[in-house]
DNA sequence: TTGACAATAGTACGACCGTTCGTATTATTT
DNA sequence: AAATAATACGAACGGTCGTACTATTGTCAA
């Protein structure tokens, strides 16, 4: 790993924390340079553009995403299992310390849902993939007989998802105490009804 | 209706679309004197500070929702058909394109919920109130018979207000055309549920 | 119609924004 | 050890930000 390999992880890394409190657009070159002790030009030729410094630190965001939940969630066995996985700990993924500011990327979806453009596309195409990755393993528990047969995964994801995006709100935002306990309640009731009778 | 209570309430319209699609960080006093033809200076003299600007424009929005959601809703008998009223008119609110960029307060909700002070005071205050709103009304409806006696009336909302919240990213930023039947189909499960079995 | 005051415009400010450039320093390769 | 590339720096650019002051215009009751 290269010297330049190194300073451009670690000012990913600042910028990741900086942009889960300030988002995208309140990540800015001079502070966060700062924070560095490093100076802003030196920064600068590292990503060439503002731009591209966001759309870094967006992958950087998903890499980390992927490696607390998704991944720990798919070395789950198959079928209700891994589902289950998804999320625990997407909601152990919203409390974590280590982004200060809550989910970046669920920051970002709301602050550029009217601002067309390359980032845009970046986040539209994270958040599709994280859609098929609970649609598909929803679809695998129906496979293996955990899920209903006639479950239509797509609803079943909508409202997987919008209840991780709700506790987010309840829980940052309203610092309700309870939030947790909502919603781990909220998306095993929305296992259990997917299951199959017996 | 003075010519300034005039302009101001041009000024918060023109302030109001801005912040729907560009958040109140992005709400700018120098783009928004433009739009409407008139100095910053002159348009700054009615708030007096940006900050006093923002929170008129949050005001400005929860009065917006509480014609275009809350009351309506409530307009209805009480009961089963307050509940579902609310949630129509929530997911209904989200589409209007009278606010170009969605619900300014839920982008809000997520630009300032690691900023503290008297914006993200405010913002806390509208949306315990919302929360408020609907257990109320779920609350009503216990009471009414209409739904189950043993209700967790606040996990309730919670899953009411979370599923409100996810329509907006599947509808906004994705722009899935199920994104409205999900949503619907979600409020009417969860109100069915909450209904008293027969 | 005039006088008082509200409303708007004009100008300037310091701070910070993203970006560019030339140069110095440090790593890496030859 | 010499040559070359990678990395970082400081200074400066044009712009925009919010805000402060002063001047001008418009409104409306007496």
């Amino acid at each position: 790993m290269s010297k330049g390999e190194r300073t451009r992880a670690a000012i990913l890394d600042q910028a990741l924390a900086m942009t889960s409190t300030d988002g995208l657009t309140g990540l800015t070159i001079g502070t966060l340079a700062d924070r560095l002790g490093m100076s802003k030009s030196g920064l600068f030729a590292h990503f060439g553009s503002k731009e591209q410094l966001q759309a870094a630190v967006l992958e950087r965001a998903a890499e980390l995403f992927a490696d607390t939940v998704v991944r720990p969630a798919l070395a789950q066995p198959r079928g209700l299992p891994r589902v289950l996985g998804l999320f625990e700990n997407w909601i152990a993924w919203t409390m974590d310390p280590v982004l200060p500011g809550g989910c970046p990327i669920q920051a970002a979806s709301i602050e550029f849902d009217d601002r067309p453009g390359p980032i845009q596309d970046l986040i539209v195409k994270q958040q599709e993939d994280m859609r098929r990755v609970v649609i598909g393993a929803a679809r695998r528990a129906v496979e293996e007989g955990h899920l209903r047969a006639d479950l239509d995964v797509e609803q079943f994801a909508f409202e997987g998802i919008s209840l991780c995006y709700g506790f987010t709100q309840s829980y940052r935002l309203l610092k309700n105490p309870k939030s947790e306990v909502w919603a781990r309640n909220a998306v095993h009731g929305l296992v259990d009804r997917a299951r199959v009778r017996q």
